[in-house]
DNA sequence: TTGAAAGCGCTAACAT
DNA sequence: ATGTTAGCGCTTTCAA
């Protein structure tokens, strides 16, 4: 299955183009002969190690910037059994909400000098488990998850390889790990309290249950709101998404959901689904937000569209790739599972009024 | 820098969960001793080589199985000088069209046992230089551009390390390589074709030059159409966009030109750009399409969300994603600048005639 | 068809 | 402060 026409040996294959063999490799060897020092000696400079002469270290430095050299990671990943490569397991990068954290994650882990894999799941269990063996086997620094199926055994493995993680926008009871995330109960409250403050009293609810607490949380702030205002909870109303949370789904859902009940309001759980939902009641011939209001989740980048506008629950996306990388950092460079484990980063969560909920249609302001 | 805390050695560290000490790794000899059979026959049988017998075989095989044994790949990169990891150079994972390719290569490159590494430039020619470096350092298996400099040097570093490279939606003139991409200048003519035949005459192009044929092509196209209907080019109307090709570019250039020219319609270089103008539009006072035609080019998934509706010409991302994948692997398996070097895949545009443009407006059709 | 041995480029004990 | 030595886990001649 290897590639066998491209061994190291750089025979003068067919199809070169200059003729240019590859050259050999430039080695720590070499580096150490020109300074006149051992291997060792090379390799402490280039790992900062103290206990070095101040005379050669600058000897070593000055080689190493005239050659060029830069030690081989591989040879380094070998003997140390760690690379300098993140993971990022997310449902689909496609979502502008998964994009916007792992830029948030990727520019953070190369000022460290890591790069990041992207692995998109669609929320299938066979493909997250074959992404996690392929990153154990490659001894991956680090995960991110901002989608996980809440395998046990994953995670057990994971533990084992003594691999740091942080989970992204998500949380779990069961399972332990770092995460950050914003207050999705104070989300899904603020939400649905927006849309009661305006009026509504038939709100519908597209969520997810499943192991993650964020959907669950999100629904948790819902009920909450309905409460506080004395709404009797209909479970009628409140709907389970199937399939990933993407555009489609949400509109499928609704134009089911639209045939079946009464309502004025629509909470989705996130951008995607609402926008879908929004698709499935123009269809209807519902105006959003005159027949129907619509609030989302996440503030994607397109729900400002001034012919979008919709009113969704801001995260900050991008600081949150980040932080994880802060995270992920901390427990590379200290105990891996020290005393800090199980550390929750919560972000508040911001209300976003724009059109599609009506506000502005009430004479509120503007 | 490195880590010395988590040596493989793997001690009893302080903040062990369960006291699992890092179990000694499964290696080929353990594997080799089970089957009563040397490390190289096991090599053997795992890179599926001939000539070797068809018991033994078996016999390794089964152990392999039942351990679970997946033989380290960074040892293996080691002595090949390859890995399994691919490269998606980008301007922003944030565009949709860039993230669309992305998953269409990423599905093919698991399918072959490759992972992909994301690395967002933002056309900025330091950070690709670091990229770049890093990923020869790792001995990246191969590389897709979707955002290139144009820089020769760079692309003279990354053949003399044999590694094949692929141009997705740009091509180079002066430089070497595959590309897949679509018929750009076609692309540009439809969409120009189509805003002349509604009527219009004064057609701004918002466009980008540089190194790649992407943009200048587009352009091309967009001249073409005018010559053919007699429509003088007037400079004015083409501006040339600063920043990235992102919305706030598109905003900020067509708020300026809003203020000098005079014209009934708007050719963007892309849909980010295009949803950017019709934002300005909006402030300014200007109906889209009744007193603004837009046309975009990409078709990123937003533009047919039924309150957008940007008229805009198709590539089949996903698609061309994967085509890449093809191509790297046929490379990676036969000569890597064989006699197929600098084959030009070119998909078909098509013109998708959404609100945006006015077409529906003139009655045409509906 | 199989095995022995060398080595990929680096790091890390252990000496000195 | 520095060098020597022994690997990391695999592939690949070369010999049998």
């Amino acid at each position: 299955m290897l590639n066998r026409e491209r061994s190291r040996k750089g025979e003068a294959g067919s199809g070169n183009l200059v003729g240019n063999r590859m050259k050999a490799r430039l080695t720590i060897k070499q580096i150490a002969k020109l300074a006149n020092v051992s291997d060792s000696t090379v390799s402490r400079v280039l790992n900062n190690q103290p206990d070095v002469n101040e005379d050669t270290r600058q000897r070593v430095l000055a080689i190493v910037k005239e050659l060029n050299y830069r030690p081989d990671p591989i040879a380094r990943s070998l003997v140390t059994g760690q690379s300098q490569t993140l993971a990022f397991l997310t449902e689909d990068i496609r979502n502008p909400f998964f994009a916007e954290v792992a830029r948030g994650l990727e520019d953070a882990a190369s000022k460290y000098g890591y790069q990041v894999i992207y692995c998109s799941t669609d929320s299938e269990s066979g493909k997250e488990k074959m992404y996690i063996e392929m990153l154990l086997a490659y001894r991956i620094a680090g995960i991110v998850f901002t989608s996980f199926s809440g395998n046990k055994e994953v995670i057990q493995e994971i533990i084992k390889c003594k691999i740091p993680y942080v989970f992204v926008n998500r949380f779990y009871n069961e399972i332990p790990g770092d995460c950050v995330l914003i207050d999705n109960y104070q989300g899904g409250y603020m939400a649905t309290r927006h849309l009661i403050k305006l009026g509504h009293r038939r709100i519908v609810h597209l969520g997810r249950s499943g192991v993650s607490c964020t959907s669950l949380d999100r629904k948790r702030g819902y009920e909450q709101a309905l409460r506080e205002a004395g709404i009797e909870y209909n479970e009628n109303l409140v709907k389970e998404i199937k399939g990933g949370l993407k555009y489609n789904s949400g509109y499928e859902i609704t134009k089911a959901i639209l045939q079946e009940e009464e309502f004025t309001a629509i909470f989705a759980v996130n951008d995607l689904i609402a926008l879908g939902a929004w698709m499935a009641c123009l269809e209807e011939g519902r105006r959003v937000p005159e027949d129907i209001a619509i609030v989302g989740f996440d503030n994607i980048d397109f729900t400002s569209f001034p012919t979008i506008g919709l009113t969704t629950i801001d995260q900050p996306k991008y600081e949150m790739g980040r932080q994880c990388m802060e995270i992920l950092i901390d427990r590379l460079r200290g105990d891996v599972y020290g005393e800090k484990y199980n550390k929750k980063i919560v972000y508040t969560p911001e209300l976003v009024i724009r059109k599609s909920c009506g506000y502005y249609l009430k004479g509120y302001s503007l």
